[in-house]
DNA sequence: TACCAGAGGAG
DNA sequence: AAATCCTCTGGTA
């Protein structure tokens, strides 16, 4: 089975030749293709007539063709070129003729808009090819602590789908995985040939767009060696991504799992071992990278052996974490038809623009330009409504049942026909069309660009969902096989909740704030409307946020609740719009709700969900968090809040006596300016102005862990880098009242105790009232 | 006490 | 280079 994974052009004879690169290496020449742009005008033929008396021998053909804009058929000039190369010069003469008003699709690159064109799907039946995914890691050599490219690289890591895994380095090891080569120069040779003689498909690692590959090719520089990886005998080549770096392998696409996890998983850090560990739920080896160079000058065997087994881990984590993002990425990259170099380094807007671009071809529509950079920053300095959030009833409750709608958003947008080509239309009269809140209408004859779009979307996402079903329903399931349904339907899900945030996206070629407006109108509308009807119902509306309600019944008890909930859902159902559904998401025995998107519930089976509380912000330290997090269950499971206070009181004796370990006090935080740039005085950023007094350097994006030690006068004195801080140098003042007590209260306080009590809780007294 | 900048979460 | 709504902290006046 063949799959295609990349794209490019050459030029031979003057020509553009489209190369599309197949698995194992298999390359296929198109000749022929020439690149386009269109050019509107009030009157296309006077244009042709324009372009062509300029007499510029670089244009193949000049042609009047017809392409839909906002539901119209219109005319328009197509320009047909040699070569790509004379796409700019073109474009900005034919925009000053006195003719044309504008130019269209001239800044769509070549090799990607031939996807498009020809309709190829790139990673189409990539499960079946065989592909072989290889992973790597470089350690690499640190003077004075300092990352530097002029410092060596000291192993590097491979593991592929094959079952081969090695470290190649110049210094001996027992271990069977270690390959030993003369100097530096032959390891990076030997990595080559190893990428090649092993025909991998697909490259990928961690980081590996900012730190490995970029280290490489700088070493590789020096020590003169060519990093001719490519599928075509090509070499590595950088390039600019907005402030990152993008490795591009020509035809054997390398896939930076960095970016992809960040994207596919929402979690507090994103170093290789917590993506490890938030997978597959237990530690990765790790070793202080401060280390490194140590173990390397070191005479002790265990230790090199140590480094050796480290970086090996790195290699197959990384190929072991690719098992599971890959497939998801394959998926997008078919249904966006770009190929997954691409589409692993895209944002979701960008995504949900290149197959709304793809689909504009399948449709002849024509594709609108990017806004201009000062029309961006005007649409973005001007913000507007969201969500609707229900002020909550705080306090304990019982016997909760908890709606969603599904999908809101887009299911608003299909429901009601939301899209800039039906947006106040002249076919329909307003009373007929669907009239949003916001007293923008949206036309009922046609399916707009975008609804049509996200409805076959869902209809594919349904059906892929069944099959899913069917498969795992059977008696020997084929688990690759579910597998990859279910990348499918996560793929489809990723670009339909894309939908709404795209069309408030400055940047976005389709951006309308009328339709992006008009959606989340809807969405308040559907909100209240449900709130309203079950109170009228006789339910208690406890919280509420964006597209979910949570209820009781009072004095209701279990069975009756859920009866009457179920009830309830069938009748707003029956009212809803075919696309759009109140779904029954759950049953919670107790539930404490602080402040909006505040609270913690406890299901039949123990489980505990628990949303935006100190338990689930990086920026609280693991005592507050677990204190916390204790008081939840024997609050909720055990309904015993005197033990809970106990329990408090116990912490609080631990945090007294000093005892209490740095990994328990820490508190991560992240720079989101240069430190140079912050205006006011913060923690985080005073323990970061320390250690950069210590030698360390810091840079907007960082995330790092600071202590409150007992040397200072204001907190942000006492704040320090978790490395700079020894055992037992903590400020026990700060932990009680500033992490556990505010953390621990916070719930208690819910209950209804009193603010005496609660401090009588800091302050250690006996707690009768408890 | 009121206010601000800053961080991070929910949906 | 997807959006808004929201709470909470520490520092300052």
């Amino acid at each position: 089975m063949e799959t295609l994974l990349d794209s490019s052009y050459t030029t031979v004879d003057e020509k553009p030749v489209i190369q599309l690169f197949y698995n194992r290496q298999k390359i296929k020449n198109v000749e022929g293709v020439e690149p386009y742009f269109y050019a509107t005008s009030s009157n296309p033929e006077e244009l042709k007539k324009e372009i062509e008396e300029q007499h510029i021998s670089s244009i193949l053909k000049i042609e009047t063709i017809e392409k839909t804009i906002i539901r119209k058929k219109t005319p328009l000039v197509k320009i047909t070129l040699q070569h790509p190369r004379n796409v700019p010069e073109n474009r900005d003469k034919i925009r000053n003729l006195q003719n044309c008003e504008d130019i269209y699709e001239a800044d769509i690159r070549f090799a990607q808009r031939y996807l498009i064109d020809s309709e190829i799907l790139p990673m189409e039946g990539a499960d079946k090819a065989g592909l072989v995914v290889a992973s790597f890691d470089i350690e690499t050599y640190a003077t004075e602590g300092k990352i530097d490219t002029k410092s060596p690289i000291l192993m590097i890591s491979y593991a592929d789908s094959t079952g081969m895994e090695k470290v190649i380095s110049y210094k001996k090891s027992d271990k069977e995985f270690v390959e030993t080569v003369k100097d530096e120069k032959e390891m990076l040779e030997a990595f080559v040939e190893l990428v090649k003689k092993q025909k991998v498909d697909i490259i990928v690692g961690y980081n590996t767009d900012n730190f490995d590959f970029p280290y490489i090719q700088d070493r590789a520089k020096e020590l003169k060696v060519k990093l001719d990886i490519g599928a075509d005998g090509s070499e590595l080549r950088l390039e600019r991504r907005g402030i990152d770096m993008g490795a591009r392998v020509t035809g054997r696409p390398h896939i930076d799992l960095y970016p992809v996890c960040r994207r596919l998983f929402k979690l507090p850090r994103y170093t290789l071992e917590d993506v490890y560990e938030s997978i597959f739920g237990k530690q990765k080896l790790d070793i202080d990278t401060d280390k490194i160079s140590v173990y390397w000058d070191g005479e002790k065997k265990e230790e090199l052996d140590l480094l050796f087994q480290y970086s090996m881990e790195d290699a197959k984590g990384g190929l072991k974490i690719a098992n599971e993002v890959l497939p998801l990425v394959y998926q997008l990259s078919s249904l966006i038809g770009q190929p997954p170099f691409e589409v692993s380094r895209m944002g979701t807007g960008t995504s949900v623009e290149w197959l709304l671009m793809k689909k504009a071809h399948e449709n002849n529509v024509l594709v609108p330009n990017k806004p201009r950079d000062s029309e961006a920053r005007e649409r973005a300095t001007h913000s507007f409504q969201g969500a609707y959030v229900l002020e909550p009833k705080k306090g304990i409750h019982e016997d909760i049942i908890v709606y969603d709608f599904r999908s809101l958003y887009p299911s608003i947008i299909m429901a009601h026909n939301i899209d800039s080509s039906t947006l106040n239309c002249d076919c329909c009269k307003k009373e007929d069309a669907h009239v949003a809140p916001t007293g923008a209408y949206f036309c009922k004859n046609k399916t707009g660009f975008i609804p049509e779009i996200l409805g076959n979307i869902l209809k594919a996402r349904l059906e892929t969902k069944k099959k899913l079903k069917e498969e795992r329903s059977k008696s020997k399931p084929d688990e690759k096989k579910a597998n990859i349904l279910d990348a499918r339907q996560q793929a489809l899900k990723v670009l339909l909740n894309s939908a709404y945030g795209y069309l408030a996206f400055s940047r976005a070629r389709w951006y309308s704030k009328d339709c992006a407006t008009a959606v989340t109108a809807y969405g308040r509308e559907y909100i209240k409307k449900t709130i309203k009807a079950a109170e009228k119902a006789g339910m208690k509306v406890i919280a509420g946020d964006t597209d979910s309600v949570f209820l009781t019944l009072p004095n209701g008890g279990k069975e009756k609740t859920i009866n009457l909930g179920k009830e309830f859902a069938k009748k707003i159902n029956a009212e809803l719009p075919e696309t759009m559904e109140l779904e029954f998401e759950g049953y919670y025995v107790r539930g404490v709700f602080v402040t909006k998107k505040r609270y913690a519930m406890i299901g039949e089976d123990q489980k505990l969900t628990i949303k935006g509380l100190e338990t689930r912000r990086r920026d609280w330290s693991n005592i507050a968090k677990t204190t916390q997090q204790k008081v939840l269950e024997l609050v909720l499971w055990e309904n015993n809040p005197r033990k809970a206070a106990d329990y408090v009181r116990e912490v609080i004796e631990k945090i007294k006596e000093g005892k209490i370990l740095k990994k328990e006090l820490a508190v991560y935080s992240q720079l989101t300016k240069n430190p140079s740039e912050y205006q006011s005085k913060a923690p985080h950023v005073e323990a970061v102005k320390k250690a950069m007094q210590e030698g360390k350097s810091f840079s907007s994006g960082d995330v790092f862990q600071y202590i409150i030690t007992k040397k200072g006068e204001m907190i942000s004195d006492k704040a320090r880098l978790t490395e700079f801080v020894a055992e037992g140098d903590y400020d026990p003042d700060y932990y009680i009242n500033n992490q556990v007590f505010p953390a621990v209260s916070r719930i208690l306080g819910a209950l209804g105790y009193s603010e005496d009590e609660l401090k009588g809780l800091g302050k250690q007294m006996t707690l009768g009232s408890f």
